[in-house]
RNA sequence: UGGGCUAUCGCCAAGGGGUAAGGCACAGGACUUUGACUCCUGCAUUCGUUGGUUCAAAUCCAACUAGCCCAGCCA
């Protein structure tokens, strides 16, 4: 239903399009990554992209490792990258495909093509190819080896299949046009000779397909009709359009080409986190303040609140980068329902209510989430000794501080209201004890409505409170000057992590791993999933709460 | 200086001849057992620039300008 008013997407039309004029029944996406690294946000958008188009017009969705280069690629990324997509919650279902399991019919379609006088094999070094390749500006000319029989280049091929030529020695190349504007129709190079073990074939083949032959193979093999990539691959276009054509496929799949996912503030380059681990800066590609899957998983981001962010950040052509704040805003939104709201003191101060009766304990029934029912309520241990955040208490408080200072009084969350009465200093100045008294007619639950507070702050119980480290995180580059600087160095902000020896509730002592609440005012958090011991849980700010109101240092 | 693509608010982004949707961010205000949430309100006389066609142009035409991508036997 909210569907209603919005409009079609570029990718949407197309497809509308395509099925009205009947040029396909239902349509077939796939996600194809090269196994060679880890995914991030940028291919989250890939993924709910065409498994999206799929989902919505009731169609297929492939899985597909494009692994026709085995010097890049390894089992484990292929591992990680299954379990990141099935994380995102796109199903594959029994559709699951690697471009190595095509080798054989790419190697009879190449042979196709030689027949058809449409591919050669070409002697010339990588350096000569790249002479005779001409330049942006200059056509190229003719591979003196462009002319060869049918006959010799299916021998030589065939020889080269065979393991007889050294790597680099012989390639296959596509016979098109060397004087073509779009350097691509160059007589690319569509086979080349590597005599590498693959991850999947071992040492079946020592010939491997370029992309540009494969990836339209692959996709009219599988019967995608929609083959939804980045804008870079603009310029192949012509060339996946030449390779279908020429092996003449009956239902030809067709390339749409859009714009990556950029956001502000993040790294995403490779060699920039390398950096990063090896300086100690992050700890791994999977550090909660990089933007990996991975990472985001562990930071505490759902993957709903990954959709939700590449639906709000749209399908376009037009290069662009996302304020990092849409995100932390689709976290939010998603997280405020769901998850319960726990009290937790991350800068303790401790409180004393003076009036209260010393060794007394009462337990107190607070809701998990006020505006959801369903998450139901808890009982949280009361008593004379409490510690609230250290903030919360100012001795000489601001205009239009609403929390405690001598002599005001302040709702205590899901307990009473508290009146401070004075407060004790170390030799430094330093607060470290606040005295209040508390009002017993005030219990939250019981309708008083006596008189009002302006101010409600939350607490922890402290002869039962659970000591964790809780690691706050800031974005990891400085806002101001931007990611990187003319030289390649990066404008890290120092106070990206901080790590605070907090007081919980005892009720987040049970929290596992990846678990996620709301700590009162402090924001969005989740149990670590790589650092939770036994003991009490480690706990990562995932996002903190908006706040209007700025405490003056 | 070759080819391809792009240009609408601080950031995304609709709109494809009939007089600028929406979201994020931001700023006010209301409400509040979280200074959160929620709820109101405000936020592009203007669509890269300049001309042209038209009663009417962000939308059509022309010429500019700026940005991104392409010269791997990477994907």
């Amino acid at each position: 239903m909210e569907n209603e008013t919005v409009s079609k997407n570029f990718i949407e039309q197309i497809i509308d399009n395509d099925l009205e004029e009947g040029k396909y029944e239902t349509i077939c996406t796939r996600f194809p990554p090269e196994p060679n690294g880890y995914l991030h946000i940028g291919h989250a958008k890939s993924i709910l992209l065409n498994y999206g188009m799929a989902q919505k017009y009731n169609g297929r969705f492939n899985m597909r490792f494009d692994d026709t280069n085995p010097t890049k690629e390894k089992v484990e990324f292929v591992e990680s990258i299954k379990a990141d997509v099935a994380w995102l919650g796109a199903d594959w279902e029994d559709r699951l495909f690697f471009a190595s399991d095509y080798f054989e019919q790419m190697y009879e379609a190449a042979v196709k093509l030689i027949k058809k006088g449409k591919a050669f094999v070409c002697d010339l070094t990588a350096d000569q190819i790249r002479e005779y390749r001409g330049t942006l500006t200059e056509p190229g000319k003719n591979s003196p080896y462009r002319d060869r029989s049918v006959e010799e280049n299916l021998r030589l091929f065939e020889e080269m299949k065979a393991g007889k030529y050294a790597d680099g020695e012989k390639v296959l190349r596509a016979k098109i046009d060397m004087a073509s504007p779009n350097i691509n129709m160059r007589d690319p190079v569509i086979y080349r000779v590597a005599h590498m073990s693959h991850h999947r074939t071992g040492d079946t083949w020592c010939i491997y397909p370029m992309y540009d032959f494969a990836h339209p193979i692959e996709d009219a093999i599988e019967g995608v009709t929609h083959s939804l990539c980045t804008l870079e691959f603009e310029d192949h276009r012509p060339l996946y359009d030449w390779v279908v054509r020429e092996l003449e496929y009956p239902r030809p799949p067709k390339q749409i080409e859009f714009a990556k996912l950029y956001l502000t503030n993040v790294v995403t380059g490779k060699r920039y986190i390398k950096k990063l681990v090896e300086e100690g800066i992050v700890d791994g590609w999977d550090d909660p303040r990089l933007v990996s899957i991975a990472a985001l998983r562990r930071r505490g981001f759902t993957p709903e609140s990954i959709k939700m962010f590449v639906d709000l950040c749209g399908v376009a052509k037009a290069n662009s980068s996302v304020d990092y704040a849409m995100l932390e805003y689709c976290i939010r939104e998603d997280l405020k329902l769901k998850r319960s709201r726990m009290m937790a003191v991350l800068d303790p101060v401790k409180l004393v209510i003076d009036n209260y009766p010393e060794g007394q304990v009462e337990y107190l029934e607070a809701d998990n989430n006020l505006e959801n029912e369903a998450l139901g309520k808890r009982m949280v241990p009361f008593g004379r000794e409490l510690y609230i955040e250290r903030e919360d208490f100012m001795e000489v408080p601001p205009k239009k501080y609403k929390r405690l200072y001598p002599d005001n009084e302040v709702r205590l969350m899901n307990a009473y209201f508290v009146k401070c009465v004075g407060f004790e200093k170390d030799e430094d100045g330093k607060i470290t004890t606040i005295h209040c008294t508390y009002d017993p007619e005030t219990k939250c639950g019981t309708g008083f409505t006596g008189r009002k507070v302006k101010g409600t702050i939350h607490w922890v119980y402290a002869p039962t409170a659970v000591p964790c480290e809780v690691r706050l995180y800031e974005n990891l580059i400085d806002e101001e000057k931007g990611v990187y600087n003319e030289d390649g160095s990066m404008n890290i902000n120092p106070n990206s992590l901080t790590v605070c020896q907090a007081y919980l509730e005892p009720a987040l002592k049970e929290a596992k791993p990846l678990e996620s609440f709301q700590f009162v005012r402090n924001g969005y958090f989740c149990v670590d999933c790589k650092d939770s011991k036994e003991g009490a849980p480690v706990f990562n700010r995932i996002v903190s709460l908006k706040s209007s109101f700025k405490l003056p240092k």
